[in-house]
DNA sequence: CTGTTAGCGCGTTCAC
DNA sequence: GTGAACGCGCTAACAG
């Protein structure tokens, strides 16, 4: 039986002594077919087994959903849940989920757009910080066209919203308020936050949470650049570690994790003689009993996938919510 | 610009002024054209900001190549390694590259390879824990030569090979053995496995790493099952805590990290009261100091896309290594 | 209920 | 160098 494939309708429609509408038909399933040629046509295709073929399919007008979801990175945990919650509601939708990484190089992100425009996706959902120039503005607003023009949709997820681009954000300022109010309500004063770029523009992703510290703060505070990394976190973190805070406001939980090394390598425990809080929940939060705030990504990308199937253009937000664990102390 | 696409090879034909052949080839590029005349094609295309159909291109002949990655769940580091590397390895091959997830779901599973068979997927990879029984063998030989037959290849990664089926694996049992030899040669006597199927038949990813631990031991040790996740780690351990033991290996990291906790909330510190060892080097290992043997997951992935664009059908074994970290005690 | 046929958009012989 | 025409596999009218 796993003679020659690459078996075409009209076998089929040879086999079973029958016309190629007929076959089409009992695949399709919407349309009247005698009882008796069913059958005799299912065996036909059992027997040869017949694997339709999408190329021709979608050619003729049939064309299967696609989504595509496009990241930095898919080994970064928040993006892997989020890819997640994105694969789960294509398949619900009864689509095919096409994941693409770009290693955050712009080239290589056009061409994965120029890949997607060909595939005819249909929908190509955007997730990874970056930088709200008029630059960026211009770029999302142009693929954003082309998308359009060609029966498509751009979805930004968790990015800043562009005019006239469906875009699904998590509460991200507000997280940041939250938790600084958390350490603020237990008694610290002096709050570092850790990040923030070590040089050029800021993405958004952080100067949101900066800007949800310092809302809270009520003034400027005191941060210290980091990049979204561990070994960032740590280094940075040494740099700053003779002065006196009681608190450290990690921008990440990568960067909290690096933060606590330095801590500790520093002979400083956490939380005893330093707070540290995080952010996005990973599952390291949990290891290291970090208080963090919860990202909900999964959800984020579910949302993006169903935002880019229907025809809404709305900008939902979803909430985040502080998790409380050990490593903050109250005074 | 952005006006209505869906734009055709024979509209930007008029629109330069020549026919859709000559359109053709200039954009295969493989063929001469005039100078002028390619010029304004270009123009044109640029103009009307066409996209070439994959799919009218598929069905002609020129089929984009496609490698699929079936997998269970994105969110396993693990995993989302091996996917990286699939990823990677798809772009240099100038190859898209579709990620699935199964869920472990057999019936989804299914479904997963009749989508990609309709895809004319050029390869599919697939990863994730199995029982290496008939069924497996006659699931997975079925699989191979539908794909086969479609011109298509089944490639199996860090799975039991099967018979005519290319696969890539890592020294899984090897591995095993050399971490419970280091275990050994830090003067540790009693050391607990912690893993395997806590119900049911296992999977073979457990009885290799045990095998390992065996070995090594010289006869069957002490073994605690734990499913493959923190909390059955915690669990589990905590079911065998009153025993004295003066080392734990755990199956995975994941459990590693679970066992950890159970050790810690029984007052017992790692490595002073007992020693730690996991497998897989996931991030997490790094946070806790872990010792344990690292898979080259993002070669595994590389490896198999590699393996599969080619037409080798042999069974490279990549190697894993001891990764010495804090975890574990010498007398 | 079933068969015939005209495209879908593109690559590719063939002639010119 | 360039154009006209056929076919890839399938769906969707349109006839019977």
């Amino acid at each position: 039986m796993p003679g020659r494939n690459r078996v075409t309708l009209r076998e089929v429609a040879e086999h079973a002594q029958v016309s190629v509408a007929t076959v089409s038909r009992v695949l399709a399933g919407n349309y009247p077919v005698a009882t008796e040629t069913r059958r005799r046509v299912e065996q036909s295709i059992q027997a040869l087994d017949y694997v339709a073929n999408v190329h021709a399919r979608a050619l003729a007008g049939v064309a299967p959903r696609t989504v595509a979801f496009v990241l930095p990175d898919i080994r970064a945990q928040a993006f892997a849940h989020a890819a997640q919650g994105v694969e789960e509601a294509s398949a619900e939708h009864g689509a095919l989920c096409l994941i693409c990484t770009t290693q955050g190089d712009p080239e290589r992100e056009r061409a994965v757009f120029h890949l997607l425009r060909e595939q005819r996706a249909s929908a190509v959902i955007l997730i990874g910080g970056v930088i709200d120039d008029e630059e960026y503005c211009k770029r999302i607003t142009d693929l954003s066209n082309g998308l359009t023009a060609a029966d498509s949709r751009l979805v930004l997820c968790g990015r800043p919203p562009v005019d006239g681009v469906p875009s699904i954000e998590y509460a991200n300022e507000a997280g940041a308020y939250a938790v600084t109010q958390h350490l603020l309500s237990s008694g610290h004063q002096r709050i570092l936050f850790l990040g923030g770029p070590t040089s050029g523009p800021a993405t958004t992703t952080v100067t949101d949470r900066l800007a949800g510290y310092r809302r809270a703060l009520g003034h400027p505070g005191w941060v210290q650049p980091s990049d979204f990394t561990r070994e960032s976190g740590y280094q940075q973190l040494c740099a700053r570690l003779p002065e006196d805070f009681t608190a450290v406001f990690a921008a990440t939980d990568l960067v909290a994790a690096g933060a606590r090394t330095a801590l500790r390598s520093h002979g400083l425990r956490v939380p005893e003689d330093v707070s540290l809080v995080g952010y996005d929940d990973l599952d390291l939060a949990e290891d290291l009993g970090l208080t963090t705030v919860r990202v909900p990504y999964e959800d984020l990308g579910r949302a993006a996938v169903h935002l880019a199937l229907s025809s809404r253009t709305e900008h939902p937000v979803l909430e985040t919510s502080v998790v409380v664990r050990t490593s903050v102390a109250h005074f």
